[in-house]
DNA sequence: CTGAAAGCGCTTACAG
DNA sequence: CTGAAAGCGCTTACAG
């Protein structure tokens, strides 16, 4: 049963040529005379070959692999993500390995050094939460070209970076909010470990302090990326907060997602009580009644561009300026937000 | 700047032993005296070395690579399914390589052929709709391991089958709608060229003759697994078909979530008009307000039960009798059926 | 147009 | 306890 594969020596032997002739059939390089070129066709017909890629890469120093680590592969931003990513790089015949972290250090460290040891080409990478691990120095000392997505870490200066504009999109959705007349605005962030948690806070307190509003403490609140913690922390401020905010606004999908099953299972009414607004939206395809308003990335396009310079590394790694590229973001107006009810 | 990375030569001739000696400690084999393994640790230490998983796997003959291939992405069904995967083949030190086909036969046949190609160990397969390519010869050709998911192709068998009980589950959703009192009861199912959407429509059948309901063709309609699918042969019922059915049944999460958005477009208010029941659930993390009665499969369980039974295969390559895995199906009641309102 | 030799980085099988 | 030789499957660089 567990016959072996045909391996290119074999093929050589049944077209009677080198092994080198057959590697050049299959490769299409250097010059082969037809009739030679048949027979080598033949035997791998008959003989159902299939080139080793192991044993090429190994030749080639190269795989044509390079490897996508998410924090959250449960999160359809992430798989959108890995969409924009794979199509670019199949385009350029590189095979793309996705990975998940579950925001745990010790699990990127593990894949890192995984791929490394599969002679990755290159890697795109979500940092964890508090990413403060040694992976970022061994790459380098490795030379394993790579891009950091969504989130920076402060000593990350030898890396390009590919990431949403959280303080633009903290601000713009804060700012929407405070035209609709709404001054006392609670904000469910996620982590303060992680840049787009602390970013997007930023662009709410930019945007109150615009508008002549002294943040209050209490109504910005760190948690989890989670629905969990949206939840939570809603419950707790509906218990403990007086008077309760008129809007809340947060920081991803998730967390909206918990803290609209907060106020439903307490009976506020959104945005008769409480208007919502989050960054991040649900595809469509899981939500048959969009609702909330929301200030939305392209993942997609996120994944696209971390590719792009991915490969751009990787074929010309002479010209390779570390940058920090910074993609719009974009308000989508529903109707989870209306200005708040008169008292 | 690029320069190469450090092999088992290099930390040999640092550590002044031969690489063999190095290969024991890396790989902690055969007998080392602590000295010189104290050695060998500080030239791999000093030089970053990693071992190349290339050049093992070349030697070994065995990747300790498994590859799952699902038909949609997107559909946390999926994602599901591939952490189940993950985390049973991780406890074997297997990685997963996960790759996604949009239900398109080029891209299966495309990535079968690639991972062959890379020497992968084994493989878990979602077949695409009505698949009828040359894969599976090919896979039996060459000798590779692999279990088929989720859905059955007519000759195929030589393979393991891990799989949801999908007539059971069409029928007691069906049950479910006739026990409430629903005689008009229209199954949305997804391609008729996927044994789970002909499954699932057969247990619809089946209910029905139990209870003495002659089957309306009319009301039986396959389509694809997508939102669009479910919205649009919805809309079209709802504009053709007089007197409509009470209740509407559907063949996954997706195809749910268009028909309940067609009939909110339409006004129809579920369940009083029209009640709503679907196969798969959508996860609790992207749904604040659960709402369809549903069937359940255990995704994450599937995704084990396949991994289990490859890794089996894997490692004890003789005895595998080939079987067909029917998984449990769980009905679960929510506000979207209720009685049919009395005329 | 075709091929023999050497080597990619590692480990098996044998020796000592 | 340690090492020299050979080989996993392929391709580069050289020859003819």
């Amino acid at each position: 049963m567990s016959k072996k594969r045909s391996t290119i020596r074999d093929v050589a032997r049944r077209a009677k040529v080198a092994p080198i002739t057959v590697s050049r059939v299959v490769n299409n390089s250097g010059y082969i005379s037809t009739e030679t070129r048949q027979r080598v066709e033949a035997a791998i017909q008959e003989l159902n070959y299939i080139p080793n890629t192991l044993a090429q890469s190994l030749r080639h120093q190269k795989t044509n692999m390079v490897a996508l680590i998410v924090t959250d592969i449960t999160n359809p931003f992430w798989t959108t993500v890995a969409r924009g990513v794979e199509d670019v790089c199949n385009a350029h015949n590189v095979n793309v390995i996705f990975c998940n972290t579950d925001e745990q250090q010790q699990k990127l460290d593990n894949y890192v050094n995984l791929l490394m040891q599969r002679q990755i080409d290159g890697l795109i990478i979500v940092p964890t939460e508090g990413y403060a691990g040694e992976m970022l120095e061994n790459m380098l000392a490795n030379h394993v070209p790579s891009i950091i997505l969504d989130r920076i870490l402060p000593d990350w200066h030898h890396h390009t970076v590919v990431r949403g504009d959280s303080v633009t999109g903290g601000y713009i959705l804060t700012k929407h909010l405070l035209d609709l007349g709404h001054r006392r605005i609670m904000m469910l962030s996620g982590s303060s470990s992680v840049s787009t948690g602390l970013e997007r806070a930023e662009g709410y307190r930019r945007a109150l302090l615009e508008y002549g509003v002294t943040p209050d403490p209490a109504l910005l609140r760190f948690g989890k990326f989670t629905q969990q913690s949206g939840y939570d922390i809603t419950i707790e401020m509906l218990d403990r907060i007086h008077p309760r905010p008129t809007a809340i606004l947060t920081a991803n999908n998730f967390i909206a997602v918990g803290s609209q099953k907060a106020l439903d299972d307490r009976g506020v009414d959104i945005p008769g009580e409480i208007s919502l607004a989050t960054y991040d939206d649900l595809p469509a395809q899981l939500n048959p009644r969009p609702f909330l308003t929301t200030v939305i990335q392209d993942p997609y396009a996120m994944g696209q561009e971390a590719a792009q310079r991915l490969i751009t590394l990787l074929t010309d790694s002479s010209s390779h300026p570390i940058q920090d590229i910074v993609l719009p973001v974009r308000l989508i107006i529903r109707a989870s937000t209306a200005p708040p009810r008169q008292t």
